[in-house]
DNA sequence: GATACTAATTAGCCTAGCTAACTATCACCT
DNA sequence: AGGTGATAGTTAGCTAGGCTAATTAGTATC
């Protein structure tokens, strides 16, 4: 057995955060299949329906943390399958805004129903009062995500 | 505004902790260029030290979502770089079981180490009974994730 | 208006995903 | 025992997704 070091309680907390997100997504992320779209595109389309107005390809391809000719080909593959058009910029020609056509809106979130319903049904088996203690560890984590991002 | 349909309590929670587990990831992403490895790689190399013992080809693969081929490729480079290698199965001449060397385990900690003190950092700013929420959120979250598996 | 900076694309290279086909081994079964 | 079929892994060959370097076009600065 390996000596561990002691940790501080945070340090603890933080790891057991760390690796429930990742087997809460890995498990989820088996609905993607009926998409029909690789990881990268799903990805990329989320960030443009659910992150609100036309974006940057810059921006995009920082919030996916990958660089911008990677997605320039992202975005060509999503507009050659008609659900994202590229616009020019007012004001600033050199930029691209993209934008998720309906038909990638509607795809992506039927997606991201499968996946919420996938959850949402064990879920149902939880009390309300564990239901409550998820519900307040989920606003706890985008607040801290929001936080450190800054 | 598009008209929102009614759903379920469940459904919204699903929402919010999927969102969550997003973006909380997608965050502490961010610290594993530092390792010098692929996500690919990474990955795959986390479920070797983590996962407990050693783990045939397949296993690997069905863990990661991933077909048996672009397994055997990963493995090839991880055994490459020395962090991994191949071992007969004792009873069973056709599969071939995966081991994470010393250096992979190093690697691999040093850089979990990474993304669990990044989240620790600010979880140290929350209440203890803030902390307390989250560590029940992760705790009722893996066995969400463990029931589905089956 | 020359110079420097910035946004996106293009070119070209490797890795990571897939299916199909192959090899080797095992399990069965009569 | 030996044939038949199933299973584990690899190989071959394709497309998509990651990168850096270089290009193009537009903005800003001085």
């Amino acid at each position: 057995m390996p000596p561990k070091r002691a940790r501080p309680r945070e340090a603890e907390l933080a790891d057991r955060l760390h690796s429930a997100a990742i087997h809460l997504l890995r498990w989820l992320r088996r609905e993607d299949a009926a998409t029909g779209l690789s990881a990268p595109r799903l990805s990329a389309l989320s960030v443009l329906v659910f992150g609100g107005g036309p974006v940057t390809l810059g921006q995009l391809a920082a919030a996916e943390q990958v660089r911008a000719p990677t997605m320039t080909r992202l975005v060509n593959g999503l507009e050659a399958d008609g659900l994202v058009t590229r616009q020019a910029d007012p004001g600033d020609a050199r930029v691209t805004r993209i934008r998720a056509t309906a038909r990638g809106r509607a795809l992506l979130e039927a997606g991201r129903a499968r996946r919420v319903e996938a959850l949402a049904r064990p879920l149902a088996n939880l009390s309300a009062e564990e239901q409550a203690v998820l519900a307040r560890a989920a606003a706890l984590i985008e607040q801290l995500a929001a936080g450190a991002r800054r």
